[in-house]
Parts: C-alpha cells; sequence; structure tokens
DNA sequence: GATGAATGAGCATTCATTCAT
DNA sequence: GATGAATGAATGCTCATTCAT
C-alpha cells in the first residue's frame, strides 16, 4: 500500500502547525518538525522544498478547503450567504487553535511569498466573498462608489480583519468562541451595510 | 567624562525601525541596526538589554506618544471623539511607514513580553478608549449586555482589528490613505453602533 | 542511513589536546579544535555539548584507560605497587607532552565540574591507591593516627603533588623524564614511609 | 596628600584577587575588578598596561614579601630553616584564601610570562631556598649527585609541590590548615632527606 | 524513497582597551 | 590624573540544507 506516503505529507504539515504555532516560523526548526512527524529530517526536503514551502503548503491546503466549503453555502441570502462565509473561516480556524496562531502570526509570508503555489486558492476565497458582496448593489449605494474595485477591496479587509480581531481575542481570553462569534457577526454585517446601503 | 554623545538612543531606535521592517524581527541583525544608526555594534547593549528590549522600546514610545496625543482630544461627542482615536492610531502609523509594518508584523511580541516595560502607556490607550466606549451607553443596549467588559473588549479588539486592515490594506495597495480611511471609518463607527445602540 | 565516518570521536578529542595545551581551556576555539580534527565545526556538538564537555571528555577517558592498567600491577609488594602506581601516572602523562600540559593548567575544571560523567573513573583510581597505601598499617603508625581517613588523603594529596611537580619540572627543562622519574619516586616513597612508619 | 593615588594602586590589586579567584583569569572582568575597587574601568590602565600585567604584579609583590620574610628566619638549623620557608609559604596563602586560589589556577601566567618585571622576586626566594639546601651537602650524597643543579632543582619542585598540594587539599577540605600543615611538613622533610643523606 | 550524519555560514552578545572630556 | 562612554573584533553554538548510504 502507498498510504504511509501520502501521509507523511500530511504528518510533516500537522507537525509544522504545532511547531510553528509554539515557537513562531524563523524559531521552529526543520529537525524538530520531522521528529513530531516521526519521519527523517531530510525526508521533508522530499516533499516540500525547504520550511517556507512548509508553511505555505499550510495555509494552501486551508484556503482549498475553506474554498470548497464556502461553496457549498446557501446563496439565497447574500446577507446570511456573506454571514455564512465569515463564519466558516472563524469556525475552521476555531476548530484548530494552533492553525489559528499561525495564521494570525505568519499568514502575511504565505500572502508575500512570490513563488507559492496555493495562492490561487486564497484568490478564490476573496473572489467568492466578492461576488457575494456584489449582490448587496443598490442604486444609490452604486452611484456613491460602494461597487467600485477598491472600496469592495476595503470592505472585503475591514471583514477579514474583523474576524481576525475575534481569533486574537478568543485565543487570548477565555471566553466561549460562541459568544465572541455573535458579536463579530453582528458588527461585520453593520459595517458591511453601512457602505453598501446607500443613504440618501 | 566623555558626554554621551548625540541622542544615540533614538537613533537606534530609527533604525530598528528601518531593519525590523526590512527583515522582519528574528532576521534582522543587531549589527546592521548598529551601522544604520552610526553607532558601533557593541554601543547598542549601552542602551539596552538586548533586540527584544529595542523592540518593546520602540512601541512603549509609539504608545506613549499616542496616550498623550490622545488625551488632547475634544471628548464633546463621543462618537466625534472615537472617531477621532481610531484616527489617530492610524494617522500616526501612516506617517511612518516602516514603523506601521513593524507594527503589524511585530506588536504581539511586545504584548506576549513579560518583562517588558512599556506595557502600561499600550494599557491607557486601550483605556482611554474603553472610557470614550462607555458614554454610548443606552439604557436599552446596556440591559442587552453592550457594556459588559466583555463585550466592550470585543469591540475595541474588531475596532482595533479594523484599523490593523486598513492599514494592512494601505501597505498592499496604492491608495490615498485618505480613502482608506475614511470608509474604514464609516464601517467602524456603524459596526460600533450596532453593538451599543439597542435594537428594542 | 550515512554511517559516521572513521573515528571523529577520538579526532576530536586528540585535537582538543593540542589546541587547549597551545592556548589553554577559554582561549582555545572550537573552530580551530574542529579544524585539526578535520571535521566541521558543528559536528563537534554532535559528539560532545560543548567545549567543557570535550573537555571533560578528555579525562574521563584518561582515568579510565588508568584505572585499568593500575588494576593489573602487581600486588605483592606493597611499596613496589604505590611506585607502580606514581610511575604509571607519570609515564602516562609523559608519553603525550601536551596531555601532560592540559593536566597541569586544566584538570580543575574537570574535577570542579557537577555534571561531568568521568568522575567515577578518577575516583576509581584514587581509590586503588588508598587500598593499597592501607597495607602500610602497622600498629605503631595507626595508633599515630597514620591510617585516618584525613591522613590518608593528605598523604595521597602530597603524593598526586609529587607527581605533578615532576610533571612540570620536566615541561620546563629538558632533562630526560627517568631521571625525573627516580628522583621523584625516591622522595615520594620516603614521604610515605615518613608517615605510615611509626617512630616509637 | 597623595595617600589616595597609592591607594588605588593596591585597592586593584586586591580587588583583582578576589575576581581572579571567583572567575579565574580569562573570565574575570576589567570593569568588575575596576567596580570592586572603587575606580572607573580606564583607571586601571594608569596603573597597569593591561589585565595580565595586574596578575604578574600581583605574583610579584607577594614573592616580593616573602623573600622579605624569608631573609628573617633563623639559619642556625638548615633543616628548621627549610621548614620555616615551606611553612612560610604555605601560611601566607592560607591567610589569604582567594590569593591561594589565584596561586594554584594562574601562577603559571606569571612563570610563562615574558615580560613580566617581578620574576627576580620569585627568582629569589628559589634562591634563598638553594642557599639553604646546599647545606645538607655530605660527602656520600654529594658523591651520588644531590648537590648538582638538577637534582636540586628537582627537589625543590618537589617541595614546592608538596605546598601545593597542601594547600589544595586546605581548599578543598574542612581541615584546620595547622593538621594539613604538620603532616605536609613531616612528608617534605622525609622526601628531602631521602636525596640528600647518603645511603652508604 | 528514506535516512540522519555532516556541514559551515551566520549572529547575538561580550569585554579589553581607548580617548575625549 | 580620572572618568566611563564608545568601540568593534572576536567566538561558541545553532540549524537549514545536503547527500552518501
Amino acid at each position: 500500500m502507498r498510504r504511509k506516503e501520502g501521509d507523511k505529507y500530511k504528518e510533516i504539515l500537522d507537525a509544522a502547525i504545532w511547531c510553528f504555532a509554539e515557537d513562531g516560523f524563523d524559531k521552529a526548526q526543520i529537525s524538530a518538525i520531522a521528529a513530531k512527524a516521526g519521519v527523517a529530517t531530510g525526508s521533508i526536503y522530499l516533499y516540500f522544498s525547504g520550511k517556507h514551502h512548509v508553511l505555505c503548503e499550510l495555509f494552501a491546503r486551508f484556503w482549498e478547503k475553506l474554498a470548497g466549503d464556502m461553496e457549498l453555502l446557501d446563496q439565497t441570502d447574500p446577507l446570511d450567504c456573506l454571514r455564512g462565509q465569515l463564519g466558516l473561516f472563524f469556525d475552521r480556524l476555531v476548530a484548530n487553535r494552533p492553525l489559528a496562531i499561525v495564521y494570525l502570526r505568519e499568514h502575511h509570508r504565505f500572502i508575500e511569498s512570490k513563488q507559492a503555489g496555493g495562492l490561487e486558492w486564497h484568490q478564490k476565497c476573496l473572489e467568492l466573498g466578492v461576488s457575494v458582496y456584489r449582490q448587496f448593489a443598490d442604486p444609490v449605494s452604486a452611484a456613491q462608489g460602494a461597487m467600485s474595485p477598491d472600496s469592495i477591496s476595503i470592505s472585503q479587509a475591514f471583514l477579514f480583519g474583523g474576524v481576525r480581531s475575534a481569533l486574537e481575542f478568543w485565543l487570548g481570553n477565555d471566553l466561549p468562541p460562541d459568544r465572541i462569534r455573535s458579536q463579530m457577526l453582528t458588527m461585520a454585517m453593520a459595517s458591511l451595510l453601512a457602505v453598501t446601503q446607500g443613504t440618501p
């Protein structure tokens, strides 16, 4: 069976999450990741081109799965859908604490990475968000520029920032995630509507 | 006795901002900071106990100055005041691009630092925000829990996350900061009101 | 798997002897030891936990071999046996000039080291000496305290001091070791008998 | 008054003894010596040319004083006189524990030092010993070579080694110095006589 | 494919010494 | 003479990556 081989890839990624979360990307040691994954140090280089690549693959898989799940969301009501998207993003990270830590601290390395494959999955998620966002267009707000690419991007960044804050707060406090999630979504939706609902 | 020449302390902090922004905290070299500051490597240790200390002092000075400026804001209208606070925070970082980068990437080290002096200035800024926030209390929203410490903290985190997103966006795009600032504040205020204005 | 090539462990120890002898422990550079041993700097840390550990292993191996050789000595005559023990110690160091230098200058670091393995071999050698020493007991000297633990320890220290002096002298002068060895043993035996032979 | 100036020289030497004893010569810091002496770091260089010079001056003063005291010893009986010399040496170091430590660990640096002034005082002490030693000459032992320069030097080295051992033992054990001194002298004298008393 | 011993460039920090005041 | 801020060369140890087996 070749199950073992396929597993190593995943074992390494899982081990990397823990190590990156614990020590940060720069301080985390490849040899520690290998040990935690139960493989030899050198084996990591059979699956990844280096430490940076491991990190990028981590996020690539994350965004890939998220994109898949986002597509399954009910798109009947734009507001519900967007709420669902943000909630899904939040839930996925809350379900994996160390991954949430790595996301908060090291995701920028993924974004800034030049040759990283996997950015297309991140892009896909952003686009899924935009496509729902566009459905909020009404003549007045559109006239006010709410559907300009810039405006949309800023809104989207703001919403992601909101989830980010919620995660950071969750990590640092002992509150049930639902409590945080709920207030986060309330605020996110309000901020969204403030931009997309024209105020005549 | 040879007097301390010039303002080496400040030169080092300024140089550190550039180096941390360029290379990240872990990769940044003390010797590079020293070179940029125009002092000898060893001189850094006359003013700071190590690389980590330099980073913490950086943020301590930032929050100290910000706290001072926040206190000067007109407090007549709570909404205006809060908008002013967030805008001030945004403006201070937009005015210093590399500092903004360092803030986004390395501020968590300051927060997580155990023995860092200067955390009190950060705390002070948070408290100034909370004290304005409390003025939004109305009977209905208060009854709904909007003024519970948890709720306030979450809101505050969300608002900071909003500014954070705006900064990140500003760094990655070529939009005039005012354009970003304006939409950020619109969204921030809306999200705030959504929590503090009871919906009977 | 790549096997450990050659006897890097031993190469490093041999190289360390030369470097420690030449420069002293503190000034000796790990990189110089590595170069002389023909290995990379980092490889030293595959075999030893640090510079101090290298030094301690050096002495541990020395005492281990010495203990083995001391046990082979003919124990028929106590006086001959003790002479043989001291002579053996002297000969082993005379046979390795740089090791003799390191012994004279740095052995105290081994003794003072808290967690050094190998101290048991040193202890073993001391005990082998004491067990022979005890055979000198005669009723009169014993009554005078010559076999009290303190007295034995002092005698032993004195005898070791004698060999030490002989080595130091040998290092600093161009005399054949046998000439020095012979006078040293004469004096050592006389000093020994002065304590263990009761003077009624 | 110029007492202050003369004092600094001595303050530095005294401080150096403590620091060298505590940390060893290489690890001891000039700045720590200065601090302990109550002077500025730079001031040390007004009195000494460097760290090594401080160490050498330390021993130069020691041997200078010892030479003076040795000359005062009663020379009536050679055996008593030699016993007195060794005892004096032992006592001087027992009276100053940190100095004893520095003597045991770092004296070789003084001996090996090329340009150190003060070696003549050390030489003086050795010669005072030799001149007493020569008085043991009897026809038989002299015929056996006991008064050859080599033989004398070896004997002297051995005797110094004996005192050295006694000091090392004293430092490492909780025995009253007199107890150690006494046995040391017994053994030293016996070893001496074994060489100088011809055995016909 | 898998291994892990071997590599060696890289870096924060220290500290003897200098010298402007 | 006295000071102590400033210097910058020096070094033990780490760890991502390689590659012989």
